[in-house]
DNA sequence: CAAAAAAGTGTGTACGTACACACCAAATTA
DNA sequence: TAATTTGGTGTGTACGTACACACTTTTTTG
């Protein structure tokens, strides 16, 4: 049962006021040599550790985090993050932190930019969102490094430097999905990656989990043929008809959340094949208990968006450190344990 | 920018001292009538919430925690779960609390018994334990329920009362691997389950597995047979090798973290069959990687730990209230996935 | 009806940190 | 040399909560 070691103790051992240990601390200055020292030894001697708790008491300063993400109401994807980003809010509710959501439309790279520019005028402490759009997160990641705005990001990586970001290794990613089909692989097999919507769901993204899909397949199967086809029509569900049936695709991967419409084309022209996708939405997770999708990988949207908020508030309040990058694991759903996750 | 509420703003709304709302808020009595209706007036229309920095900070016992889990040197399962309590050891190392680890020998029983009683003599505020042996773990249960000391569990659910507990459906968890194999069925296919090492590894534990494997193999495959293997010798690959050469099996389910044992017997007889398993022990990844094992399911030992520590450390801390049977997720594995688990 | 007990109330202090401020001595300036 | 500026130091207070204690008012008791 040790003693928590106080600033008082350090006072005490080295013989000097807690004010004068408070200044070394805080590298105030206005300290003697002979004091400096006795208090750095005291400091190492007791192996000295700030109350992170009567810190925070003391602190009268609220700290001010705006968050950045995609519309729940226009992408679904999204409705999780914001249930993450809540419990947060409410864990850190005694605390001096405020914290505001604002949401920008995921198909309009303008309103994401506009309501950055907003942010960055009007200031924080720190600013956390989803680079959707690379150019546009880009520029803005620039003006928030110039104001020495505290930037983290989830679901993407973008280019510039940012402080702190929680999201997936999408190569990995990819070549997960690709091992998981196959299994599935017969001589006849064709395999085709499914783009749909690159405008909401950030071309980039998409691209590296293709790249990983079929980096896995050059590793151990050469001799399939893996086709590419992006969706971006409006209707979504003729352009996928059309494909299926020119091109006779028995193993589908596709991209994004949007894995449930590749199911669906397949019943409705009563085809039966092995479909890979993305996310637990409730269209996705209905296919996937019918057996119409063979696995999802879940990419945690809830959890993305919590751990880097907490990141972001434990660093403002503690002073905690965090990495620069934290990869999460790649979560393999399939019908049985989709029951664990809900 | 709400303000915050405190202690003091209820007093001045309800004009009385602090020590009155004090004296309401912690329901001492000493309290009149009427001062009682005003300050809970003000404290249901000013939203009142507890400063739990504040309460720790003038807390001033030392809450003790104890921890009774299996001995990491005599099955390496366990070795990720003291890492985890490490790590929650030292993220409340500034509050006053203070955390003991015991280890007791998986394969005996009467040293969980030993020095389970010891801890229940020596008291504490909670004790935290895996229970591996079912009736040890009733009895040390009715012991610490009796002492009122604050209980939890992981890994297992046991059968009397306990406080908290974290662990999985491992019902589910056997259908999760029967799905898993269900893809690799041929009209040939004999299906084998494996149970290593009972002693060690809670035959309940074993059993639900096993329940839950045949279940799903009842609802989709009725054709299949089944058989299962008990394996308590000391030589597990000598009677694994007769187990393979005399019964045609070429689907494993093993339903303990020896999986590798399973696959290294089918590699020295130069037989390829489906295996799945538990747990990403350096051996289990190895196979994995080999492709002698095609799933694993990761039981998350480290996450289990930690979560039910934390539990128990922010129930005495902040008496924050937990869920009683917190069931997380099935983690499915395979050899490109597991990259992003390392 | 006075004395004692009980009920009700407010004040003060502690927890550990952070910082303003007052203080004293030495060094610099006028 | 007196006045001012610096360097160095300690004291006091605040943060929000918890509780001991002192104090006042009411009720009970002999």
């Amino acid at each position: 049962m040790k003693k928590k070691i106080t600033i008082k103790d350090i006072a005490r051992v080295a013989n000097v006021s807690i004010g004068t240990v408070d200044r070394v601390i805080h590298k105030r200055g206005k300290v003697s040599e002979t004091a400096l020292q006795k208090v750095n030894d005291a400091l190492k001697e007791l192996d000295y550790k700030p109350n992170p708790l009567a810190r925070t008491l003391r602190n009268n300063v609220v700290y001010k985090i705006n968050i950045l993400i995609p519309d729940p109401n226009k992408d679904p994807y999204w409705v999780p993050c914001e249930q993450g980003i809540n419990a947060v809010i409410e864990e850190y509710e005694a605390f001096d932190i405020e914290i505001s959501v604002l949401l920008f439309d995921p198909s309009q790279p303008k309103s994401f930019s506009q309501i950055g520019q907003d942010l960055v005028d009007k200031g924080s402490d720190a600013l956390l969102f989803v680079p959707l759009f690379e150019k546009e997160s880009d520029l803005l990641l620039e003006k928030l490094n110039k104001k020495d705005i505290l930037t983290g990001t989830f679901n993407s990586l973008p280019r510039i430097h940012v402080d702190h970001h929680v999201g997936h290794d999408l190569f990995l990613s990819g070549r997960v999905a690709a091992k998981l089909v196959s299994d599935f692989i017969q001589p006849s097999s064709r395999i085709g990656i499914i783009h749909i919507n690159e405008a909401f769901n950030n071309a980039i993204h998409m691209r590296q989990k293709e790249k990983g899909f079929r980096a896995y397949f050059k590793d151990h199967h050469t001799d399939c043929e893996v086709l590419t086809k992006k969706i971006n029509t409006s209707n979504v569900t003729e352009a996928l008809h059309n494909f299926i049936t020119e091109e006779k695709v028995d193993i589908f991967f596709v991209t994004t959340s949007k894995t449930y419409e590749v199911a669906l084309a397949l019943k409705q022209l009563n085809k039966k094949a092995t479909v890979v996708g993305y996310d637990l939405l409730p269209e996705n997770v209905a296919c996937l208990q019918n057996g119409e999708i063979q696995f999802l990988i879940h990419q945690a949207p809830k959890l993305q968006a919590s751990l880097s908020l907490k990141s972001l508030v434990e660093k403002l309040l503690f002073n905690k450190e965090f990495p620069k990058k934290q990869l999460l694991p790649i979560e393999i759903i399939n019908s049985e344990n989709i029951k664990s996750y809900l």
